[in-house]
DNA sequence: CTTGAACTACGAAGATATTAGTAGTAATTT
DNA sequence: AAATTACTACTAATATCTTCGTAGTTCAAG
C-alpha cells in the first residue's frame, strides 16, 4: 500500500478533458460534466462517476457532498495546471527551448492577429522585467 | 485483430525520451540509446531494446537491420513531432489559445534574453505573413 | 572447437488508464 | 405505499504502458 501523492501529477487525457469542463462552469454535478462531455462524445454516465472519484482520489477535484447530487470543483485553478503541462512539455519535447514550443504550436494552428499581438506584449513584458 | 495505424500517434513518455535521443544523435545502436538514457536513469538494455522495437512496431522509428547490430533512427523529423506534440497540449488543454500556451510555458520556466528575443522575432515574421 | 560476449526476439508481470455494468439507496411520483 | 427515477459506490473487464528476465543466435577469442 503505497500512500504518497503529495506531488502535483499531470493529469490523463481523459481527466483533462473534465477538468475543462470544471473550469469553464465551476462546481458541477456529475450530471453536469456528463452532458457537456456528451457534446463532445458518446460516453455514460457512470464513466464519468467513476472518473471523478478517481479524479477525487487523486486530488484533482474537490467534493460537495452535502447535497444528493455531489458537486465537484477542479482543486487547482486552470493556470496552474496549463503552466504545469506547459513546462512538462517544454522540458520532455523541447529540451526547455520556449521559443521551439512556440514554433511548434503556430505551425501546428495558425494564430489570429489578436494572439499575436497578445504574445508579443507578453514577451516585452518580460524583456523588461528580466535582463 | 485491429490492424489499423496510418494516423500520426502521439508518442509516450518513454518513446519520447528515446526519440530526443535519436533526434540529437542520429542513427543509433541500441547500446548507444541505452547509455544515453543511462545519463538520466537506470535502465536495463532490454528495456530499451524492447521499446525500441515497439516504435518499430508503431512506425515511430525505421531499423537498418544490415549489420548484426540494428540501427534506429527517427522516422519523423524532430519538428514534425514536436507540431504534433504542441498542437495536441493547445487544443486539449489550452482550447487553442496560443498565448496562453506560451505564458503558461514561460512562467514554468523563464525564458532567456535570446529566447525572447528569438519569439519576438517568431512573431513578427507572422504577423507579416497573416493579417 | 569451446567458451564467452554482444545481440535480438519473445513472454510475461505489474502499473495505470479507461470504460461501463450492477447493486443499493434516497427521493419523487402516482 | 408502491413504483419509478436519480444518484453514488463498487467491481470488473480491457487496453495500454513500462519494465525486465530468459532463451537462442552470431561472432570472436582462446
Amino acid at each position: 500500500m503505497a500512500e504518497k501523492q503529495t506531488e502535483p501529477l499531470r493529469p490523463t487525457d481523459a481527466e483533462l478533458e473534465i477538468l475543462t469542463v470544471l473550469w469553464s462552469r465551476g462546481a458541477c454535478t456529475v450530471r453536469q460534466v456528463h452532458e457537456a462531455i456528451l457534446e463532445r462524445k458518446p460516453t455514460q454516465y457512470t464513466t464519468v462517476l467513476k472518473m471523478l472519484q478517481i479524479m477525487l482520489e487523486k486530488k484533482l477535484v474537490t467534493r460537495d457532498d452535502s447535497e444528493r447530487a455531489h458537486r465537484f470543483v477542479a482543486s487547482q485553478p486552470q493556470e496552474w495546471t496549463q503552466q504545469q503541462l506547459a513546462g512538462d512539455l517544454l522540458q520532455r519535447a523541447f529540451a526547455g527551448s520556449a521559443s521551439s514550443l512556440m514554433l511548434g504550436a503556430l505551425s501546428a494552428k495558425k494564430a489570429s492577429k489578436e494572439e499575436l499581438a497578445a504574445m508579443k506584449k507578453l514577451i516585452e513584458e518580460m524583456e523588461g522585467g528580466a535582463k
